[in-house]
DNA sequence: AACTTTTTATGACCTATATCATAATGACCC
DNA sequence: GGGTCATTATGATATAGGTCATAAAAAGTT
């Protein structure tokens, strides 16, 4: 996302987070930019029952969390570590100045919020009128983009569990389970060693 | 959102729409920026059985549909005059160049953009978790400082129709009229002349 | 004032998805 | 190689919210 050159001018740590270290939780105060270096990591929602509603992966050269740093806001979601990962954190004065003094970041960050918001607006509209093969075949569909999933013999591999597609969409694990296996039926996902393709 | 003085500066064109006249259709290519003078727009999309799901309302001051000019890509979804409106519109050339020669307006598009994601990751969280009760409180407390509605006598008056605040959420009116009586109930909301309260 | 349209309202019934229980398979680890 | 955990799987049952029908109040139109 931002050359990782200008950052670095800009007093940057690197941390190292666990799998399944929190990086930061919904409710608090946004201090710092995050931008990951290798690994990946979620943000994520739980409601009173416990159950997960996942916003969104990150990858490599990703940043997530911006948005409360330009709102003075606390953030709508958790930040969790997918895998061990390493990233380089730039306070929030730092990365206002950072953003102030690059105007070539500010054209970075603006397309980076765009996209996101893209991928909530398609799916915003998906999780609340469609049924759910039409809510996985959306998923499957952006996430081959948004992800770059890699083409393989019987089509784009869906890297994710059932349990994540259930979190991304609001499904549960066993509808899932079930949807895929007729999308199977209609030939519009193929299902080989339990992997799924598109 | 951007200081019409600078607007007018780049070959800006004022037209005005009848109210339910459509601004702009979901999957075109976006090709202007545009920002209401008065009245009100709406950004929705329609499932195969016609079903409405709105992305939500824009009002004064405000502008909509920029994340496809930065990102090469259609629209999302349609934009709509809710009332008699009035908008002032920039060609995508002008509009970038706007942007590129007014470090200015980049912080403020940057503002605005994580301003509405931040609004779609609270609803698309919500949406996808939570039971239709919790749903339409989070909608109510999020549009009173959103779309800033007054504070009245009885409460902040949530000036939407049911059925607004169904397409909001992707419920049923029905299931709305029901929902909503039983936080009165509660004493969540007070129903005052069919109007709602918080 | 008569008409049409929109909005709110209520009841009866239905269905997609959630819930709960239970288990097999595969991955990881000591 | 045996144990633990995560993932995939399947069946039985429950339920929140959707669907359909019908209507009355309010708002807007001519």
């Amino acid at each position: 996302m931002i050359p990782i050159e200008i950052i670095e001018k800009y007093d940057a740590v690197r941390r190292f987070y666990k799998k399944s270290e929190i990086i930061f939780e919904k409710d608090s105060f946004a201090t710092h930019y995050y931008q990951i270096i290798s690994g990946s990591v979620k943000m994520n929602n739980f409601n009173d029952e416990g159950r997960e509603f996942i916003q969104g992966f990150f990858t490599v050269h990703q940043c997530f969390g911006e948005p409360p740093l330009f709102l003075e806001r606390t953030y709508p979601a958790n930040a969790e570590a997918v895998e061990d990962s390493e990233l380089i954190c730039v306070s929030k004065p730092n990365f206002l100045k950072l953003i102030a003094e690059n105007p070539s970041v500010s054209i970075i960050m603006i397309k980076n919020l765009a996209q996101r918001l893209h991928y909530k607006s398609v799916m915003a509209a998906e999780i609340s009128t469609e049924d759910s093969e039409h809510r996985l075949l959306q998923l499957f569909d952006y996430s081959i983009t948004y992800f770059n999933f890699k083409k393989e013999q019987e089509g784009f591999h869906i890297d994710l569990t059932r349990q994540q597609m259930g979190d991304l969409t609001g499904l549960r694990v066993e509808t899932v389970i079930r949807t895929i296996k007729t999308l199977e039926k209609k030939s519009e996902v193929k299902i080989v060693n339990r992997k799924v393709y598109r």
